[in-house]
DNA sequence: TCATTATAGTTAGCCTCCTAACTATGTCAA
DNA sequence: TTGACATAGTTAGGAGGCTAACTATAATGA
């Protein structure tokens, strides 16, 4: 999961956001407060996530690989499935485990059942790395949530669940 | 603002959680379903804002850009402010600005009083491109956010500022 | 006063994403 | 069987972020 977007760090005011709504009608105040404090939050989630894992010499994109593939049973997978559960283009996964086999972490294996494919694998120093990395983002991850009590994360899914029903209107 | 985030579309089923927490002792379990699904929402939202705003040839960061000088009394600002206030370096507002300016969007004006500094000002086509995407973009947000009543519209508004509060353990 | 430091903006080069086009291989049906 | 289409992966080139370094101007203080 790959996350980019400007930090708005200057969130209109109630006054600005009326200024607009009178100029344009169809403004919901609480609408666009809501969505945008929604975006800015979650923008710097993900720059703090990123911040976590470049200690480790990862980003999103290498480290959901890394974790796709120790889901497997096998330890493997290919980039076009790799590709499709991580949402990106399959261009950018030959890039993304390009840069995992260059460090090691995972090694591509030559499919003998149908020669256009590719097995991506987990090395050992793929697993060693995720030992290392899972323990201390789920550490961090704890702290960062822990204001949060077991109800209020059941509220904010079932609002995140209100939110995307209405994605496709915003498309 | 801009956001890019892997999309995340295979979310962690309960069972892979578990095991996963086995492995890692440290993991909180609905701490991190609730985080990815945060991560998700928002990346979805992001993308349908952009897919919005590319009918109007326009991305987040430059739509951001002529919002923030609509908002001035004068219609104008400096480069250094608006990188500021939408959280992006000044070498990537310099960028903006070229594409806005060559749009005819926005104009460069050399500030008599401090002869580092640029003004860039709000051009009558610039407002005139406002006024087209803005109505457009309010009235799919209203739609989008149609979901939520005002009292969720809070209650997203008090959970995003819990979790804020942790974001610097997470860093 | 004038050397030092700070600030405004730009440029250069890198990164990671994208789309589109390409190669190689597999599938299917006339 | 073989021509048309589909699929897997890669490559090429573009967009928009970033950092670091550069130019020009302003501010500061010994």
């Amino acid at each position: 999961m790959m996350l980019i977007m400007l930090q708005l760090r200057d969130l209109p005011t109630p006054e600005v956001l009326q200024k607009f709504a009178e100029r344009y009608p169809d403004a919901d105040v609480t609408a666009i407060a809501s969505f945008l404090n929604l975006l800015r939050v979650a923008t710097e989630l993900s720059l703090a996530l990123d911040a976590c894992l470049s200690k480790h010499d990862l980003l999103q994109g290498r480290w959901w690989v890394l974790i796709l593939l120790m889901r497997e049973e096998r330890l493997s997978s290919t980039p076009s499935i790799l590709a499709e559960k991580t949402g990106v283009t399959r261009a950018t996964m030959t890039g993304l485990i390009d840069s995992l086999e260059q460090g090691g972490l995972v090694v591509r294996v030559f499919d003998k059942a149908d020669r256009r494919s590719v097995i991506v694998k987990l090395t050992d120093a793929g697993q060693a790395k995720l030992d290392v990395v899972m323990p201390d983002y789920y550490r961090r991850l704890r702290q960062c949530m822990q204001g949060l009590d077991v109800t209020k994360r059941e509220e904010l899914n079932q609002i995140l669940g209100l939110i995307q029903l209405g994605i496709p209107a915003l498309i």
